[in-house]
DNA sequence: TATTGTTATACTCTATAACTATA
DNA sequence: TATAGTTATAGAGTATAACAATA
């Protein structure tokens, strides 16, 4: 039995590390011209392709008016583009122009140097136990997400 | 030089966990009544005692026009109170009611039953070398912030 | 009838700017 | 003159409900 003290220091800084991942999100995003929400949704695009605002709406989790709202603003900031659906008249179908294509490369490269700076530093083993330990605390809160 | 696969995998991890854990916390709190932005401005309260809203303005790295709209909302769910300051008369001071001191208890025994959840079947080792990694992420994040 | 996406409406969080009361 | 907090205004993200067009 470890003592409780421990596991509360730990949980602290898993959420610092939370809110800074998140500042640092959202800044390195602003400079695509891309919020975090927004950003999800263009994600999504880049990889399943062109498809209905429905399937971004159940991607996403949220509401069809939602995706409503984010799309004019992708539309408006030239990331992506509504077109008509070949088959289904009342479906519109969104897709990445080559400037959206061209953030989400840049978020990808943003990432992979995240993921440079944040574990380049570690020790194999290190690396290995941390997300060892990463892997275990995903597993309980989708547990208690579940239940 | 660890193959670029393996950090970029600790870092999905990592942002799985914090969608994972906004998720959790957000629900956590709207059983309390509280919003995230809320708990964070009651959870100041509950630190450092009634503060003048410039001073929670400061806390909470947000414009004093916000901190207004913060406190109405908890004034109005009963969480704090707007009080007279006894010395300066532009200022008021914020502070909890027994129902914010309330909700804030709840919060803090959620926060360890969480820790409790997450990392309790964790071997000491394994915790000790978890917390060790996540104190090596906080470290690259606090220095690629502040560059 | 069911589904897609919209308009209408509303709420929270956020910001800047102008203003009032007080220091 | 400077500071504390407000009103005025705006925009993003979220929601529900009602509706139009289409399946």
């Amino acid at each position: 039995m470890k003592p409780l003290h421990d596991t509360g220091e730990a949980l602290d800084r898993l959420l610092e590390i939370v809110v800074l991942l998140n500042a640092d999100m959202t800044e390195s995003l602003a400079q695509q011209g891309l919020s975090v929400p927004r950003a999800h949704l263009a994600w999504v695009l880049h990889r399943d392709g062109p498809v209905t605002q429905r399937a971004l709406a159940d991607a996403l989790d949220v509401t069809p008016r939602n995706v409503t709202g984010l799309v004019d603003g992708l539309v408006a900031s030239g990331h992506v583009t509504r077109e008509a659906h070949p088959t289904d008249r009342r479906a519109t179908l969104v897709a990445l122009t080559p400037d959206g294509t061209a953030a989400l490369e840049a978020m990808a490269e943003g990432h992979q140097e995240l993921a440079a700076t944040l574990f380049e530093t570690m020790s194999a083993p290190q690396l290995r136990a941390f997300r060892d330990g990463l892997e275990h605390v995903t597993q309980r809160l989708r547990e208690a997400a579940g239940s």
